[in-house]
DNA sequence: GTTTTGTTATC
DNA sequence: ATAACAAAA
């Protein structure tokens, strides 16, 4: 058994977890009372598909800035190193003369298992590895079915977890950060060139989103204080700001579910609706519920929930998955959503499920491929809830939607963008189209599409698919699935 | 977290 | 002719 030295550092390994109030392991490292050293490692691992999309590594050299800010705010300094953490912390343990390693847990099967063997490599050498849980708030191991399966089912599951869920309080924003002597020599965040320069495609993201810790403050204030009372409503509405908007601050750890859970108590305790109050938190629920597929069935991102769609009969579309990536498939509320996620990285919540319904049904395109190009555009690609909800919408999912349950983008436009402002917004070639028309432009009279200068085919592309058409084939394919699943038998 | 279709009720 | 509803997909 190695000695643990006793004057050593303290090491405390940021990862997604880029925020100092609430944070366990930073919590741990300091109470040790030890000299601190504060690391995060950019990890560009593409077999442990660490490497994120570009739209995510804007958002991280925001995030990277404002912590590194409060650090230095509170005495502290944080070191930027990128490499292989598994030959990096252990290195640094050498080097510093590092006690003690913290890190909170990723909550991902591959990168939880990678964490133990570095953990078992530092007991090894004398350093002692603390992990900690924060991704999420349930610990996937201690809930099961009463039969000691795990649960498949969400209502199941977050009626469940809420039974005994009692998060205990948020931990404190410490107050000064006892640096060691020596610290590791770091990059400038600079340096890493994590944004756009030239061109500069982000330029839409500035302006609405403030990566960090404070913006992620401030964005649940807001929502809180804005939209949190119309939630139940609210959240379906495109074209207004109804939605929290925490996914990318929850993503990168700006915020703890755990400090938006006993937020949302405090407004409850304060007079909010009960029912709006659960509506929102039971879309936690559904991150929790993401996080907790993935532990307990490591292959959903690659693999089908349910094996009968192993049979299904995938399109390989390239063209239709191209326009659908274009924001060009003719469809206004589709290329609306893919529009509004090449500006802002971002998409709303509804848009996302008929954009991924669109792809998976009428163009029956592999729900790993819309899952990919998510991940490679969305500033809150989470790799958990990005897999749980492409398998959600494209029925081979945990409690999935149906597979019969096939949005009609222009039905959900009607209902959810109801004055046409958020397609006008980001299909601005339909902007002077009747309201009439503006779901489907493809039906409007001539006249009326000449009148609000509009070439279909030119301007603007004629729809991809016919969506009736597109619908049935799609229906078909289940059917079809269905045969020939019940005559082969399970492996 | 849906849509379509068929049936019945109501103008 | 159309709204409202249940059932099927």
């Amino acid at each position: 058994m190695a000695t643990i030295s006793a004057t050593g550092a303290a090491l405390v390994w940021f990862r997604r977890d880029l925020r100092l109030a609430d944070n366990p392991a930073l919590h741990a490292a300091i109470e040790t009372g030890r000299p601190l050293i504060l690391v995060f490692i950019d990890q560009r691992d593409r077999a442990l598909g660490t490497a994120p999309g570009e739209a995510a590594d804007w958002w991280l050299h925001g995030s990277l800035a404002s912590l590194a800010r409060d650090i230095t705010a509170a005495g502290g300094r944080l070191s930027l190193l990128r490499g292989d953490p598994a030959e990096l912390i252990p290195g640094l343990a050498r080097e510093h003369g590092i006690a003690e390693v913290f890190w909170n847990r990723s909550g991902e099967p591959g990168i939880d298992v990678r964490d133990r063997t570095i953990a078992a490599t530092l007991q090894g050498s004398g350093t002692k590895p603390h992990a900690f849980a924060g991704t999420t708030l349930i610990n996937p191991d201690a809930l099961l079915t009463g039969s000691g399966t795990p649960y498949k089912v969400f209502g199941a599951f977050w009626r469940a977890a809420l039974r005994d869920l009692a998060p205990r309080p948020s931990l404190p924003v410490p107050q000064r950060l006892p640096m060691a002597a020596t610290l590791p020599a770091g990059a400038a965040l600079e340096d890493w060139r994590l944004r756009p320069a030239n061109p500069d495609w982000a330029q839409g993201f500035h302006d609405r989103w403030q990566p960090g810790e404070a913006g992620a403050a401030q964005r649940l204030e807001r929502f809180l204080d804005d939209a949190l009372d119309d939630y139940a409503d609210g959240r379906d509405r495109p074209d207004k700001p109804g939605t929290s908007m925490l996914s990318p601050h929850l993503g990168f750890g700006e915020i703890s579910p755990r400090q938006v859970w006993h937020s949302v108590q405090a407004r409850l305790a304060a007079g909010t609706g009960f029912q709006a109050a659960e509506r929102f938190l039971a879309e936690i629920g559904w991150r929790e519920f993401a996080y907790y597929l993935l532990h307990h069935f490591d292959d959903l991102r690659t693999a089908n929930f349910n094996r009968n769609f192993d049979h299904f009969s995938w399109r390989s579309d390239a063209d239709g998955l191209a326009a659908w990536q274009a924001g060009q498939t003719g469809i206004p509320m589709v290329d609306a959503g893919v529009r509004q996620l090449w500006a802002t990285g971002w998409m709303h919540n509804r848009v996302r499920m008929v954009c991924a319904s669109f792809l998976v049904k009428h163009l029956r395109c592999d729900w790993r491929d819309g899952m990919a190009w998510f991940e490679h555009t969305l500033i809150d690609a989470d790799r958990a809830v990005n897999a749980a909800s492409w398998q959600w919408v494209a029925g081979s999912g945990a409690d999935a939607a149906p597979y019969f349950r096939i949005f009609n983008p222009v039905r959900q436009g009607e209902r959810f963008d109801p004055e046409g402002r958020y397609v006008q917004q980001w299909v601005p070639e339909l902007a002077r189209l009747p309201l009439r028309w503006i779901h489907q432009p493809w039906k409007a009279p001539a006249i009326t599409r000449q009148t609000a200068g509009l070439k279909l085919g030119a301007g603007y592309p004629f729809p991809v698919c016919d969506l009736a058409a597109g619908r049935d084939a799609a229906l078909a394919a289940y059917k079809d699935m269905k045969t020939v699943s019940s005559d082969t038998p399970p492996d």
